[in-house]
Formats: structure tokens, sequence, C-alpha cells
DNA sequence: GATAATTTGTTCGTATGTATC
DNA sequence: CGATACATACGAACAAATTAT
């Protein structure tokens, strides 16, 4: 003990005997072993089986739950999500709350860009179907916004509907879920600027709204789309 | 003591007395109260303070560690990070991992998508400065491209290099991230994909990462963007 | 360099609330 | 309603790492 020199190489990982046991969770996962949907083992046959104590278990199952990835069901037992949570986001959601500087620049930003990338997927995968839905969600918003004296919770709630709707067309379920996120974070913002438009300018709200369901409805894959993803290689990852 | 009849009605939230610590914590930091960089205090001190035991106080510092928003430095304290930390895509990471069906498609599109926003904010941030770099960057991963036997590795290391850079350029923290983190997902594919085309059509790598270099340097920010802006609405948010 | 104090890491024991059968 | 299974929460103790004296 008193040389400082251990040979204690500690092989693979120095980690945390939690961090130990998420990996081996996941790995579980990863190998197949664990689906989405089972019900994993109880903290105790954990602790007894991983050889650690109930207390790092928890602490283990609750940070994989705070991503998401494992939903309890108390006096059930911790299951396996299936498909993308919306918990995944958190610590996005979080990491944006605290970010000084120009943070509401970079979001605004990061935001125009989503939305006009779910605006062409959608353009990209739209079906009759869809386009119904999308509609009928498009003309439920018109009407609130024509209405004689609107609620602005509402006509936030619709607007909110609309644009999911679209991030729905798009198929793609990271889209939706990371539209959804950069919404609900500038949801403060702009429920102020419509609040303004609401009131001074309405037209405006009708009329850039009327040409984004255009847009998905008339929009063709083959305008731009092909001139920015002939520079982007296109078939980069292969088919 | 004795009695078990304590009138902690929980007024609002039924929330756990874990997700009530985080909940303080992360207010104080909104409030202000606790900046990046500051130390919490003790784990026994928030036990104290807030009266609940500092088994809970550590799962509440456990999961807002693995958000990427505290960190731990032992026997030292734990801090709040500054910035946004890599370990907030983690979720997402998990999640996609363990998404099933044709996640793999989804990924790609996400992937392009982000890839075209990322050139778009780049051309619209782009100075004499950051172009220095990226001709540098983009010059030496063409070296490499055009040497008599590239090796894969050192490709994929320098081809990483030239995207990071554009997402640099952008001047978006998120998009920076983001791409990073979608660059990291999709790796195994392209590492696939660069080592076919490596063999069999070198030109169409040289050829299409030249492409992209160029619309960064002669981009012009009034081409295709403002068409696609004028649908979303630019101002939208106010200014 | 050695010791003590501080702070996080880990474990055990116990009691309680809650859902299922 | 009772029994059981399980998560929730608390408290106490000791180990390990870092800093200060």
């Amino acid at each position: 003990m008193s040389a400082g020199m251990e040979y204690t190489l500690k092989p693979i990982g120095q980690q945390s005997v939690v961090w130990n046991v998420i990996d081996q969770l996941t790995q579980a996962m990863t190998m197949g072993k664990l689906r989405p949907g089972d019900k994993i083992p109880t903290e105790t046959e954990l602790s007894e089986s991983l050889q650690v104590s109930r207390n790092s278990v928890r602490e283990a199952v609750k940070i994989l739950v705070a991503y998401g990835i494992l939903e309890i069901r108390r006096a059930e037992g911790t299951f396996i999500r299936s498909g993308v949570s919306q918990q995944m986001l958190n610590p996005l959601i979080y990491g944006i709350m605290f970010t000084q500087g120009d943070s509401y620049r970079q979001l605004k930003e990061f935001r125009q860009m989503i939305e006009i990338a779910a605006l062409r997927l959608a353009i990209r995968h739209k079906t009759e179907e869809k386009l119904a839905e999308l509609k009928q969600v498009f003309e439920d918003f018109i009407q609130e916004l024509v209405a004689e004296s609107p609620s602005l919770e509402v006509v936030m709630q619709k607007d909110m509907a609309f644009h999911m709707e679209i991030a729905a067309i798009s198929d793609n379920v990271l889209m939706q879920e990371v539209s959804r996120l950069l919404f609900t974070l500038t949801t403060a913002k702009r429920t102020e600027v419509t609040k303004r438009l609401l009131e001074h300018d309405r037209h405006y709200l009708i009329e850039s709204h009327t040409r984004t369901y255009e847009a998905v409805v008339h929009g063709d894959s083959r305008t731009c789309e092909d001139q920015l993803e002939a520079v982007i290689r296109p078939d980069y990852y292969g088919d």
C-alpha cells in the first residue's frame, strides 16, 4: 500500500459503478437481449446479478428514465420504451435555457432551418391522405384567424397543430421531435409577436401561413431542392 | 416525528422528490442565483436546505450531470457547466440506437437536411477569415484524396474536419452539435461507402466535395435562399 | 511529506406508498 | 379485503479522492 505505484490500470473503463450499470443495460439492448416493451429485471434482481447496491441501480435507472429510454410503471416494473420519446430532448432544452450570449439568435436561425427542412421533407413524402388532414388543420387555423375576436391562446395552439402536421407529413420522427422542441422553446417570443400581429396586421398571419400551406400542396421536389442537393451529394450514403 | 399525518399536500405537482430537487436547481439557474462555473452547495447542504434525503439529492444531481448541465469534481464539489456540452445529445443517440423500423432512412434524410442547412447558414455567416480556414481544411482533404494510396482512416477523419468546419462557419452552436452527432451516427455507413468510392470512383469524392466547397465560397444568400424563406416567414419572430 | 478536513462514491437497512391479483 | 410485488424515500455508515494545513 505504501507504494504510489499501483498497477491497477483499471483495464477498460475507470467508470463509476453507476455508469457501468448503464453500459450493461444499454449493451443488453443493443445485443437484442432486451427489446422495446420488455420489462427489465427488478432493481433488487439487478443489484444482485450485477453485484452492486440497489442505490446504484436506482441512479442508473433514473438516468435512463431521464433520457427517455426506460419507463417506470410504479408497482409494476421498469420497461424499455419504444421509439423516440420527447424526454430525449430535455437535455437540449436545459442546455439552451442556460446558454448565454447570442443564443437566441442561434435558436431562431436553427429553427428557421429546421422549419424549411421539414417543409421540404413534407413535399417529398406527401400523400393525398396526409394533405387532406393538413387541409383540415389549415382551414381550422384560418377560421380562427378570420373570426371576429380570435383568442390568442387558441391561435397559438392551432398554429402549433399546423406546423406539427407538416412535420408529421415529413415522415421523419427526428424531424417531428426536433420541430416540437424548437417550437416549444420559441413559444414565448412567438406568442409576443403573434399578439401584436393579431392586433395590427392579422392579414400577414393569414397570408404567410397560406403561402406555407400552398408550398406543401403545390411544391415540387424538383425545384430548388435539386440545386441544393446536387451540391450536397444525395447518394453519398449509397442506396 | 411520530405522526404519520403530515400535511404535505403536494400542492401542485405530484412530482417525485427527485424531480422537485431538479426543478429547484434549474430554477435557481434561470433566476441567475446559480451561474455557469459556480459551485453548487454540497449534497449534504442541499439535503438539509431542501429537506430531502441526501440520496434524493444525489439522484437529481446525477440526472443533471447526465444532461450535461452539472459537472462533478470529486472531493471538490459540483459545478455548473457552461455552454452546450456534447452529453446533451446522448439521449438522442441512445434513442436513435434503439429505434427500429426505417430509422436509418429517417436518419439519412435528416442528416441530409441538416447538412444543407449548415451550408446555407455558413453562406450567410461566412467571413474572409473563416473561408481561409476552410480553404486549408479543404485542400488538406483533397491532397489526401489525390495521393497514391490514400488511407481510409485519414480520409474519413479529414472528411469530418471539412464538414465540421462548415458547421463552425455557420456560427451556430446548435448546428455544430447536431451536425457532429449526425456525422458520428452515420460513420459506419459512410465509411463503407467511402471505401468503395476510394477504390472505384475516387473522382466522385473529389468532385462532390469541391462542389460543396465552391458553394460556400461563391454561394450567395440571395439565390435559392429567398425563395424558400419567403415561404417560411423570415421575420415571424420579429427583430 | 504527512495529517486532517471536506466532499463525493457506495453500500446497507428500513419504512412507506401504490398497483396488481 | 388481504397478500404480494415493486418502486419511493430516508438515514446512517464507511470508502475514496482532493484540498488545505
